[in-house]
DNA sequence: TATGCACCTTCCCGTCATGGGAAGGTCAAG
DNA sequence: CTTGACCTTCCCATGACGGGAAGGTGCATA
């Protein structure tokens, strides 16, 4: 298979196929004229990192991933480390945005949103979050 | 006031300050040693800029708001506008993180997270969001 | 056979909002 | 006069790609 039908089946971009190869987390073979060649094995690879990456994995954890995945001998327990891990650093990121959008939101709730220049947003920017 | 000092009282890195002056966000004066000048103005903007960027702001939506902030003439209806679109965003990316977290908080409770292989986690990234 | 067009390749720059660190000038204290 | 804490500019790195140029390849059609 060539690159762009792997894109479509893996369903990535070519460009980001061609940066995994890149920082080594696939291995395509190369035909006699320069081109790619993937293996099943390669596309199967590519669709784990699609569905790990669109979990929010960082690569460094798909890298890791991907090689607990082809280690035969390894124990669950390590995958769940690594994904509960992950899960704490999402519950952070959403507690983060949610402040975010509590402090936002009020501010919002509060501005008239007319013609006149009294903002309680820009008020609430200049003078902290009192 | 010079920069360590202003970093102190804005709560910004002094690098970060240099950063909003290089993209024009601000434009302390200069002493004769080439040291930047901080009126209480820059100051302030500055306190106002770490404020925006902690609810999450893009620097080009700060720029925005630093120029209502200053317009006299501004209508708060521009401010509320950019306000609710940035909360728009947050709402946008909380969903799209409880999305992941729902998903990936299913594998990990299915995983026995013990020394055997298998893994319901790797089986869930390798099979798809079926 | 020529030609066109879609595909492939590498290479380099841009993103966003900084952080790190080098090389060198300045200032105040001892 | 030196030390050490400041300050300056400059360049490189991050994460995870995307855009686009310059040039080679493969295949169908005129």
């Amino acid at each position: 298979m060539n690159i762009s039908e792997v894109a479509q089946a893996a369903g990535l971009p070519a460009k980001t196929i061609r940066y995994y190869e890149e920082i080594g987390l696939i291995r395509p073979l190369r035909g006699a004229n320069g081109y790619r060649r993937f293996r099943d094995s390669d596309v199967h690879k590519l669709a784990f990192l699609a569905r790990a990456r669109s979990l929010g994995f960082s690569i460094e954890d798909c890298r890791r991933l991907i090689e607990l995945y082809e280690d035969r001998g390894r124990a669950s327990a390590d995958v769940k480390a690594l994904a509960e891990s992950h899960l704490a650093q999402i519950d952070a990121k959403i507690a983060e945005l949610r402040a975010m959008r509590h402090t936002l939101a009020d501010l919002v709730a509060a501005c008239a949103g007319d013609a006149r220049p009294d903002c309680p947003i820009l008020r609430g920017l200049a003078a902290g979050p009192a």
